[in-house]
DNA sequence: TTGTAAGCGTTATCAC
DNA sequence: GTGATAACGCTTACAA
């Protein structure tokens, strides 16, 4: 510790300009004096000090990663295929959960934009509109997952939500269904909109009416999903299927039939969205939706890394292909 | 953006001092001089440079987590408390997601030993502990969660492991068991190492001898499971119980007996470690052993912030409680 | 109570 | 090819 350049530099019996040529590769150093250095580091166990390098070059080759929920499977799949990506081109990520606290992920957005991070990505963010787009204002670029925002300073990937929820749907409607409740997520979530959009559209496609009384709101999560449950069934709603806008939801279902004794998928069938790593393991194992989440992640970070290093022609929206997973919990033909 | 402490003191009409110090909460400003520097600060939309004050102050506020892989929700556990904890103290937090490659661990403890953090914590790290004692002998303070080594700079928080095990093969031998297999994880991981202990232990205390050939390694996952699972059996092993030092292996055993139609727990009963997020929406429900994964993260978190801050009489070894969970997959009493 | 100026450890621009 | 030195933006003695 405590040991710099110049410790480096006398030692070596070179410049302070020589050690930090050799530091950085810089290829006119001749072979000889670059070997002497390489050794004095070596020997002196010297390393360079991060926050004097950045002050210098005025970045910090780190991404800033705000995500509302680190052990939602969804969410650590997106900043894996982030890490991935940023570690090969050199870059750290700084990973901040908000746990679905939209103050704590305005006190974080805040607390990233010091220039400790060269770029910002926000997963599943719940901020305004506005508060992005002030971020992006100050001269951040941003990356969006599930999400997006027109400005030249942001990008966004997400997956054609609309169009995945009318597949589902419309899976369930070829199994025979045609009494299907939507469980919808947060009020302002617009994934959880586009799904509601895709929903309807497939019931229209089929000409099956759309009846409001079959959305019920989940926020969500686990407990969200079993109190939907309850209220459909305190109101005496018929139906035989449900489309749910995530897994997590799917989850407080099961448990509702489970305690109530309603089989699935025979009296009900069901189908998630988001492919969490437990559907797979229940019992039935869920039918959901899955999205190249790992990939997602890796080409958010690929743009923002390529358009901080000066590329300007990339698309500001990408939207990818998901795709249906049918498992045994809408495996149940009622024609 | 651009815009930096100088254009603020300007503006005021005071010296750079004097905004740092308002920066500061340095109680010596005059309260109206301080209004007046907060109000040009908030009408230009100043940030403080991060690395020039890193640089300065010689610290970042930042920690830096080292973890095998975040999407283990057991991993998951404790990174959330240590966040909770380091941003309660207005701490940052870096991770680095290894994805069990000692390799990659290697490199990243590298990249972050160049003064980026404050500190460091490994989650079930993988590397020698002589790569470790390099680091704490440089002068950082090491974490290490799940494991521990002894040195001033090194503080540990891990669970009684042996005891654990101990409790658990207990448990199953209360059912009626006596043919109890132990499923080991990497031969040079320590834990599983106390857990085999633990299981010998329990045998020992019964009167059961204790038979080489009932203990397979399943190497931590889900394969390595089933292929012990497929290996125990094609050597003719006769048991009813397996001990599994954690639950990922226990889901390879789950898939085995499913396809082998062998009934958990009526015919082989089974309980793991961990608590994954999984285990207990498995049908049936899987036993396991729990530890408070939040408050160990919080808890080393604590104890190197508390050590970065001048307290000197901290213990260098934590050891917490774990719990025992029954669930379905070891309820089935054979006498 | 406020201002002046040195210094944190690099890198980059000049000379040589 | 190499060396001297200014500059990055902040904090903190020390002066005033």
């Amino acid at each position: 510790m405590d040991i710099k350049i110049v410790d480096v530099a006398k030692i070596a019996n070179v410049s302070q300009a020589t050690v930090s040529r050799v530091l950085n590769n810089n290829p006119i150093v001749k072979p000889k004096t670059r070997d002497a250095v390489l050794k004095v580091i070596e020997d002196l166990k010297y390393v360079p000090h991060a926050a004097a390098k950045n002050l210098r070059q005025q970045k910090t080759m780190t991404i800033g990663v705000i995500v509302s929920d680190i052990k939602v499977s969804y969410n650590a799949d997106i900043v894996k295929g982030i890490q991935n990506k940023a570690y090969s081109q050199k870059y750290k990520v700084v990973i901040c959960d908000t746990q679905n606290d939209m103050e704590i992920e305005r006190e974080y957005l805040r607390l990233l934009t010091d220039r400790s991070v060269d770029c910002l990505i926000l997963v599943a963010s719940l901020l305004p509109e506005k508060e992005v787009l002030n971020v992006a204002e100050r001269g951040y670029m941003v990356g969006l997952v599930g999400r997006s925002i027109d400005h030249e300073n942001v990008f966004s990937v997400h997956t054609d939500n609309v169009k995945a929820a009318k597949e589902a749907v419309e899976h369930l409607i070829a199994q025979g269904h045609r009494d299907i409740v939507f469980l919808s997520g947060y009020a302002n979530a617009k994934d959880s909109y586009d799904r509601l959009e895709g929903y309807i559209k497939a019931l229209g496609a089929h000409g099956i009416p759309f009846r409001p009384e079959l959305v019920e709101n989940g926020n969500f999560n686990e407990t969200g999903g079993y109190a939907a449950m309850k209220r459909l069934k305190g109101k005496g709603a018929v139906f035989t299927a449900i489309f749910s806008a995530n897994d997590e939801m799917a989850l407080g279902v099961y448990e509702y039939c489970n305690e109530a004794g309603i089989s699935i998928p025979s009296e009900l069938a069901i189908i998630g969205v988001d492919n969490d790593r437990v559907s797979k393991y229940l019992t039935p194992s869920l039918s959901t939706i899955n999205q190249p989440k790992n990939d997602m992640g890796s080409l958010i970070a690929d743009k923002l890394i390529r358009s901080m290093n000066g590329v300007f022609d990339l698309p500001r929206v990408s939207i990818v292909e998901s795709q249906l997973i049918v498992r045994q919990s809408s495996e149940f033909n009622r024609a």
